[in-house]
DNA sequence: GAATTTGCACTGACTGGTCAGTTCAAAAAG
DNA sequence: CTTTTTGAACTGACCAGTCAGTGCAAATTC
C-alpha cells in the first residue's frame, strides 16, 4: 500500500521528456538543413546523443517523430503568439504585438521556422493534417486581431480577415527568414519597423491619417 | 574532342527539348507531393512516359535533373513577373499588376510554387544558390515598383524597399497557396482583392480603394 | 533493511528491402 | 550516319525498422 502511482500520473523522473526534447532539437536542425527524406534516423539519434532504438521506443518511427516534432514546434509558436497580446491592448496594438512576437520567435527558432515554411505545403503526407491544423491556430491569433479591428470600424470593413491573417503570417515568416539568412546582423527593431510600416494602412495609424473609404 | 558549340543552348532538335520538359513536369508534380527524397527516378520516368535511361542520358542523374528543374521553374516565375508590368504603368498600377501576376502564376503552377517554397530555405543544398539568385530577381521586380513609389513620395519614404519586397513576395505566395489548398473554388479576383486591400496603405490610394467584386 | 521483483528507458548489431546509378545492345528518329 | 531513346538486367550502398539484451530505480517481499 505504498504510494498509489495512478495511471494518470507520470512525473517519474522527466528522463523521457528530456530525451524527447533532445530528439526534437536534433531533428529540427538536421531536417531544416537537409530535408526530411535526406535525414536519416541514425543521424538524428547520433546528434541527440542517443541510440537509434530510442527513437523507435519513444515515437514508433521516423514519420511519427516528425509529426510530433511539428506539433511541438507549431504549438510553441501559437502559444507564443497568443501570449504576446496583452488583454488590455487595443486591436491595433494587439496586431503590432503579434507581428513583433512572430519576428522575435523566428529569430530565436530559425530552424523551426524554415521547417514550417518548407514542409507545410506537402499536402499528401501523414503529418499534413496536424501541421495544417496548428498552423491555422497560429494564423487565427493574427486574424483575431484583424477581426477586432474590423469590429471597431477599421479602414477596411469588407476585409476577409482569415485570408488577410494568412497573408500577414506569410509576410512575417518570409521577412524574418530573409533577415536571418541575408542580414542577420540587423537589429530586430528595423525588421519590425518595416512590418509596421506595411501594416500601417490596415491599422489606420494616427501618424498618417486614414483617408476614409 | 567533341566540339563545344559557342552558344549555351542547343535548340537543334525539338525532340530533346520536349523530352526534357515532360521530365520537368513529371518531376514537379511528384516531388511537390512527395518530396525529393521520396520520389524515385523510376516514378518520374514512368510519369513522363520515358525510359529510365533517358533521364540519365539527358541530365546525368537525379540531382542534376532537380537542379535543372529548379532553374527552369524559378526562371519562368521571374520572367512572368517581369512581363506583368507594362512600361507605361504608374508605380501603383505596376505593383498591383505584379501581385496579381504572382497570384495567377501560382494558381496555374501550384506544384511548382509548393516546390519553390519548400526548397527556397534549404540553405546548404547544391541548388540553393540558383534558387536564391532567381528568387531575388523575382523579388527585385516587386521592390522595383516600391522604389518607384518611394521616388514619387509615397506615404512611407523611409521604407526599406528590399525588405518590403520580400514581405510582399511572401504574402503573395502564402495567400495564393492557402487559396489553392483550402478554397480552390474561390475566384482569383477575391484573392487579389484581399491583397489589394492590404497594400492600399502602401500605394496611398487616394482614388482607387478596390471595390469588392 | 536486505533480497527480490517489476517494468521503464534505452541500447546497438543486425536484416531485408529499396533505389540510384550503370551498362549496353538495339531500335527509332532525324 | 548521328543523335536520341529504349528497356531490362544488375549491383552495391544505404537505411528504416527490429529485437534480444542491459541498466537502474522504485516497489514489493521476507
Amino acid at each position: 500500500m505504498g504510494r498509489m502511482s495512478a495511471s494518470t500520473e507520470r512525473p517519474r523522473s522527466g528522463r523521457r521528456e528530456a530525451t524527447r526534447r533532445r530528439l526534437f532539437e536534433a531533428a529540427v536542425d538536421l531536417i531544416s538543413e537537409q530535408g526530411y527524406g535526406a535525414t536519416t534516423v541514425d543521424e538524428i539519434a547520433e546528434r541527440a546523443g542517443v541510440a537509434k532504438g530510442t527513437v523507435y521506443y519513444n515515437f514508433g518511427g521516423k514519420s511519427e517523430l516528425y509529426t510530433a516534432l511539428m506539433e511541438w514546434g507549431v504549438t510553441r509558436l501559437a502559444d507564443t503568439l497568443k501570449a504576446a497580446v496583452p488583454p488590455s491592448a487595443s486591436p491595433g496594438e494587439g496586431l503590432t504585438a503579434v507581428l513583433r512576437a512572430g519576428v522575435v520567435f523566428i529569430g530565436e527558432h530559425e530552424a523551426l521556422a524554415r521547417l514550417l515554411m518548407a514542409e507545410a505545403w506537402r499536402t499528401n503526407q501523414a503529418w499534413y493534417a496536424t501541421v495544417r491544423q496548428i498552423r491555422t491556430e497560429a494564423i487565427g491569433v493574427i486574424s483575431g486581431q484583424l477581426d477586432r479591428l474590423a469590429a471597431e470600424g477599421a479602414p477596411h470593413p469588407g476585409l476577409d480577415t482569415g485570408l488577410a491573417g494568412s497573408a500577414l503570417f506569410g509576410m512575417v515568416v518570409t521577412v524574418a527568414l530573409d533577415w536571418r539568412t541575408l542580414q542577420p546582423e540587423r537589429p530586430v527593431e528595423e525588421i519590425h519597423a518595416t512590418l509596421a510600416h506595411m501594416t500601417a494602412g490596415l491599422v489606420g495609424t494616427p501618424a498618417s491619417p486614414p483617408k476614409n473609404v
